[in-house]
RNA sequence: GGGCCGUUAGCUCAGCGGUUAGAGCAUCUGCCUUUUAAGCAGGGGGUCCUGGGUUCGAGACCCAGACGGCCCA
């Protein structure tokens, strides 16, 4: 364990004890300091949105009530002007002023303002109007205190660009910068009409354990954490899928669950510990009807969120027109395999598991032993080198190696290729689905290979789960299923480059000593 | 795990081996009744990320470490 950390406050000693006497002189005022309540009329959104359209003549003839509010926020600004006092208002998204005259509130008010600190809370009580400048504001007639900021907040103008900070303290984040805000209620919005999407069509919300006995459904590390009573180990989910099939088994023909996965492996700018998946399992369907769902999911969503189907992206753009481009993962690696040392990859490169090792080597794929001498393993590592980095408009990627595959069932014309896609966009994986695997004995087959691979070596290959496949021999019908990567999304709508940009509190390596 | 970059006042940032480490905002004092990155005058505020080293002298150079960012694995 590290040491405690030192009270933090020493190393801001002026700041800090400026607000302290501060927060006495308002106290000392007969005011509480944190009250448990305020009456609201309106946020300061609210304001904007009743007045901002209005001019200042069109506000004047409103009747008095009708400009009268009660409004809370956060200071973000203070323009002392002698005997009047500016105040920016902030609820995180807008900002509105308030115009305190010293002759226009109770003597106890103006002493008040007079102790405010930038980041304070109060709420003010008046009328609606714009100043001779045009500035919409709020004339205050009370003006009562909410709460102190002991802390002073980031430069008003630059605000908080130390990304280490914004992701460690993203209430800071969130109180100075509107566009942080905005990108958590767009990722809000969009999960809310995944929901409306697949609840309109007739799938049932479901909630699987997320702490498993054995880690199933991906090929991922797993978190472990022990229950007492039991007396066991168990495993964070890495995946729902396993469960969610079981349901299938049980006859909820059409699921879903958005919940939180967990995976033991490295961070990035795509990759967080624990990330938010949606998987939906339908029944009597396969991968091409999965496909066909996630367009429409994905090109709705953006009309919804976004008013359009193009997405600015960087520099560039992203249509999520459907349809969506299909592309095996062979071709792929032909497409974009054309400037390699040595010429163009040709399909025949592709055949047999020592040509694709020479293509490894010439696409500069080092340690090829990790692949275990399996050819899919090879393809798939040619494909994310060769391929992944130019996939930046929506593509499905399709005919996986069955090999790699092991829960999905295999096309009916090719026991060798999974029905199976990923969906690529921006250039990350954001999909991954298949028809599923229903055939107990086939299942037990391919769990079986998994632990070979295991013990050869690869601790991402998939445990032996019996219960599953216990489940799967009582008869689970034709079903296909799907993963789709809610982070990820939120980061393609947001134009987001990092997923720790969409999510509130991105895993950080603890501080040693207090800041 | 590797490479590159960053860490200086509360915040955003300057700082070329050489006085007592600076600026803007914030903060403090004073003035100012429609300002708005308000303005004017004056003041205070530093573990230059940490620990070693080189040097007469280190914020700067060297080594190690911490934390973060980007890229690669």
């Amino acid at each position: 364990m590290s040491e405690p950390a030192p009270p933090a406050e020493e190393s801001l000693p002026e700041q800090i004890a400026n607000r302290r006497a501060a927060r006495e002189r308002i106290a000392a005022l007969g005011v509480p300091t944190y009250p448990n309540r305020w009456d609201v009329t309106h946020l300061v959104s609210d304001v904007v949105a009743r007045f901002g359209p209005l001019d200042a003549q069109a506000i004047e003839a409103l009747p008095e009530a009708e400009r009268q509010v009660s409004v809370p926020g956060r200071i973000l600004a203070i323009r002392k002007m002698g005997k009047a006092i500016f105040l920016d208002l902030s609820d995180g998204r807008r900002r509105v002023q308030a115009y305190v005259r010293r002759d226009a509130v109770p003597e106890a008010a103006w002493e008040l303002v007079g102790h405010l600190d930038l980041g304070d809370h109060v709420g003010v009580r008046g009328a609606a109007f714009r100043t001779r400048t045009g500035e919409l504001s709020v004339k205050a007639e009370r003006i009562d205190f909410l709460a102190k900021s002991l802390r002073p907040l980031p430069d008003k103008w630059h605000g908080l660009t130390d990304v280490e900070r914004r992701y460690r303290q993203r209430y800071v984040d969130l109180a100075v910068a509107p566009e942080t805000r905005e990108v958590f209620e767009l990722r809000a919005r969009l999960v809310s009409y995944i929901r409306r999407f697949f609840d309109a069509r007739g799938f049932l919300e479901v909630e699987t354990p997320m702490m498993q006995v054995l880690p199933g459904g991906a090929a991922a590390r797993p978190f472990v954490t022990h229950h007492n009573a039991l007396d066991i180990d168990l495993y964070l989910r890495i995946a729902p899928e396993l469960f969610l099939k079981r349901l299938v088994v049980g006859g909820f023909t059409k699921v879903y669950e958005i919940n939180r996965n967990f995976r033991n492996e490295g961070i990035s700018t795509q990759h967080n510990p624990e990330f938010t998946m949606l998987e939906f399992y339908t029944a009597y369907a396969d991968a091409r009807d999965q496909m066909a769902l996630t367009e429409e999911l994905f090109s709705s969503a953006a009309i919804e969120l976004l008013g359009s189907t193009r997405l600015p992206w960087g520099e560039e753009t992203i249509s999520l027109e459907a349809p969506f481009r299909r592309l095996s993962m062979r071709d792929a690696v032909v497409e974009h395999g054309r400037d390699l040392p040595g010429g163009p990859v040709a399909p025949g490169d592709l055949e047999g598991l020592e040509a694709l090792k020479r293509t490894c080597a010439r696409a500069g794929v080092e340690g090829l032993e990790r692949f275990g001498d399996v050819p899919g393993k090879l393809l798939a590592e040619l494909f994310e080198t060769l391929a992944e980095p130019h996939l930046l408009q929506p593509t499905f990627v399709v005919d996986y190696p069955a090999e790699i595959s092991p829960l999905a069932k295999a096309k009916p014309e090719d026991p060798a290729i999974a029905d199976r896609f990923e969906l690529f966009i921006g250039r990350m994986e954001v999909a991954n689905g298949f028809c599923e695997l229903n055939d107990p004995d086939e299942q037990a087959e391919k769990f079986r290979a998994q632990v070979a691979e295991r013990t050869k070596g690869d601790d991402e290959a998939m445990l032996f789960d019996e219960d599953y496949v216990e489940a799967l021999s009582y008869g689970m019908p034709p079903t296909a299923g799907e993963g789709i990567g809610i982070d990820r999304l939120a980061m393609l709508f947001s134009n987001s480059r990092s997923i720790r940009d969409v999510i509130l509190f991105p895993l950080m390596r603890p501080r040693g000593s207090g800041r």
